[in-house]
DNA sequence: TGCCCCATCTAGGCATTGACAAGTTGGGGT
DNA sequence: ACCCCAACTTGTCAATGCCTAGATGGGGCA
């Protein structure tokens, strides 16, 4: 796998894994999951309409390893992270950057259950928001904390990426507009 | 379409929208939207493969009726509310009362872009969520705290459906973790 | 009471898709 | 130089969405 020219080769087609997954994540952004065949995707990449099979299994195991691949972003967006709020701050801003990712990232619905490689990408994010919790709140009452901060980041993502906030909004990026409402939540 | 007994009279089922929506209903709440087929709510009706069609034109409409529906329950469900935080409370209850109507709102890609049902239900229940929003909080930055709390409330439930919060609220009523969680916030 | 209209449902067909099986290619390791 | 095996192709089948044309029978109207 060294040849990942754009070539041709009939054969070998240099990262098709990686062609694949950003045409289906292209996809995924403009037309949603539900859009996404495994064959479209492989004739965007010019193979052969079985190929993609061979990379991910199936239609499940290519939402799967796109979930995996958003955990394994967000871990390391909130793994930078300064404070609880600027871990919040990230987190829409994933959302907004990643739309797809996110999307199925929470829809379980679409993925293989019991995927190890999944579940491993979702803990460590969950670690990454724990210690951005832990580090803001007394332990007493973490957990609940937790619950509450990560709830109201990603319920504020999930309103913005299904176009629930669009005229509250505005032409402000959705972080700021983040980053103000936990403002006057938190009057800080 | 007065006959609504369970007769099979092999014509006129007597409320063939309502079985469908039903059955629609029950395979999203166990195995989620994509699962849905048109083919397979027919057979579960013993109607024919076509039939559903009828009532919802197709598969998208099918999911947009059942969003509308699930918007309108939402709207009344929020009149009845005493304050805002009981306003929260019967949100995150509604989402758990009614998972498939919740996850099929919160997906436009699976709507009709365009429906006008659909438009005017979901603004009659953003319409109760800031008329609760409105009587609670000073006039000010009333718009930011309804996204605070559509957000806190939409997050919770989003996630707790996902199953994301599944250990972190043990065997609690999951709209009691929320009260709690509200308390915690605001210190009321 | 009788008749006709049309909403409701059936029947058939076509293109597309996911999934599976079996064969082909050719690059890298020994 | 050879062979193994991952990567890809080709072919096939059942299931689905959607379209068109036709059958049925209940309710409204004369």
């Amino acid at each position: 796998m060294t040849r990942s020219t754009g070539s041709r080769d009939a054969y070998h087609h240099g990262d098709l894994r990686r062609a694949v997954l950003t045409a289906a994540l292209d996809v995924i952004r403009t037309d949603g999951p539900a859009a996404l065949s495994l064959r479209g995707l492989a004739r965007r990449a010019g193979v052969s309409h079985a190929a993609p099979a061979h990379h991910f299994k199936d239609r499940a195991g290519l939402l799967t390893a796109i979930a995996t691949e958003g955990f394994d972003l967000l871990a390391s967006t909130l793994a930078d992270a300064a404070g609880l709020r600027d871990a919040g701050v990230r987190y829409v801003r994933f959302a907004t950057d990643h739309p797809a990712h996110f999307q199925v990232m929470f829809q379980p619905d679409l993925h293989h259950p019991t995927d190890p490689a999944l579940a491993e990408a979702k803990s460590r994010a969950g670690d990454r928001l724990r210690e951005a919790v832990a580090e803001a709140v007394d332990t007493d009452d973490a957990r609940l904390a937790g619950i509450a901060a990560w709830s109201l980041a990603h319920g504020f993502a999930t309103l913005f990426l299904t176009h629930n906030l669009t005229d509250p909004v505005g032409d402000r990026a959705p972080e700021d507009v983040f980053s103000s409402l936990t403002g006057l939540l938190f009057r800080t």
